[in-house]
DNA sequence: CATATATTTAGATTATCATCTAATTATCTA
DNA sequence: TAGATAATTAGATGATAATCTAAATATATG
């Protein structure tokens, strides 16, 4: 069974340890970048392109209140995530 | 909750396209390095490091027989890897 | 409208990783 | 034991990815 190029970016999603650093932190709630921020060492730069890669594997979602982006959890896609893992794992 | 060099090692390891074609083809059965490497377009030091990684992260073990070496997946390392994937992704 | 705040984007740097060829190790067999 | 076969290890190279600073964009507010 052929591997797409959205499960391809689920995998480079997770592979980083900051990103799934982010997921976790992501499992407390809705967090603007400014409060993601406040987790971490890096610079704002990069926490940026943590994000877009995160939301480029769908894994997690945007939407915008006056200055700030409040990012959130995809579920599904992390649904999505487990069949994948389970199917590159699983004996089926 | 603290990620583990171990854990840290499986997520690494699953990271590569490769890689996870391995996995996928080690599901059919056990398998000599020749055969693997039947499959694949790269060197055989490149296999070898591929499954140097796979081993290291326990997802796969190896056995001498004769010259050759078998490699088999490991199922109870995949096991505790969904349950990883569980942890990152799940709502726990 | 000008300035402050929140975040992203551009471009550069550095580190990590996949890959290669050549050399090495280990085993088998004539 | 010499030569062949199977696989790994060493060392180098090129590609990819994480990170940084500086600049740009977008929004809010005095």
């Amino acid at each position: 069974m052929q591997e797409t190029p959205k499960q391809e970016s689920l995998f480079t999603a997770i592979a980083d340890v900051q990103r799934r650093k982010i997921l976790n932190l992501l499992k407390q709630g809705e967090m603007s970048v400014a409060e993601i921020k406040a987790h971490f060492e890096f610079s704002g730069a990069t926490l940026s392109h943590h994000l877009s890669i995160l939301k480029g594997a769908e894994l997690i979602r945007v939407r915008r209140q006056g200055q700030q982006r409040i990012y959130t959890l995809n579920l599904s896609v992390l649904e999505e995530m487990m069949l994948l893992m389970n199917r590159l794992l699983g004996k089926d």
